[in-house]
DNA sequence: CAATGAAATAAGTCCGTGCTTATGTATCTG
DNA sequence: CAGATACATAAGCACGGACTTATTTCATTG
């Protein structure tokens, strides 16, 4: 779960459309193949990746395995992006008006 | 300046630290080598590939060209987060006094 | 206008990684 | 237990990209 592992998973843009399509909802790895032309064993890997890198997390149920967004990845994200904020003054307050919406 | 080439350019451990060195003061890019024991086309390569993905700008001075971090490129990381705060509800506080901290 | 020095580009090599097919493991069901 | 289904692992291939050396471009300075 280091920032490496966080960036190479996220740098592939298979493994960002399926990040994104968990954010939606969970679901298991053969739904999450659906429309996206590659193979079973390729989904697989992605998944493994995702996973080591903690962005993603499993729960077995049955014959299925169904994923979810793991939220510690995003968070080491968000600290790693706090670092930098010192370098976008002028976005603040848009970001504090997003965070104060998702309050609601 | 897309998400792709944002991940991708951050995916390489001599381009983050490249990034991060620049996130302390702006440097050019002979400063920027010392230390990391790579060629001179090599630093050049990475800065364009951060200059590509808008994390990074340059101005020219003379001789040497100065580059420092382009706002606009952690912005769009930002933005991206922003998308998937709704997996971190726990962790907003925290973020919220950290731009509060920011304002002063 | 040489000569020097900083940085970018060219060209080629090598390794990591994303893909494939084939096979193995796990769980449910008849 | 045999078969089917969901997923993981193995093995191999092919391409992208991070490096290198060589060369070019651009600006300064004697």
């Amino acid at each position: 779960m280091t920032h490496d592992q966080i960036f190479k998973a996220l740098a592939d843009p298979t493994r960002r459309t399926i990040f994104e399509r968990l954010a939606t909802s969970g679901h298991n790895a053969s739904e999450l193949r659906e429309g996206l032309s590659i193979s079973q064993p390729a989904m697989s890997q992605h998944l493994a990746v995702l996973r080591a890198a903690g962005l993603v997390r499993e729960q077995r149920q049955g014959r299925f395995v169904n994923y979810e967004v793991d939220p510690d990845g995003l968070a080491s994200i968000g600290e790693w992006l706090a670092k930098y904020r010192a370098y976008w003054p002028a976005r603040i307050d848009d970001l504090k008006t997003l965070l104060k919406d998702m309050d609601q």
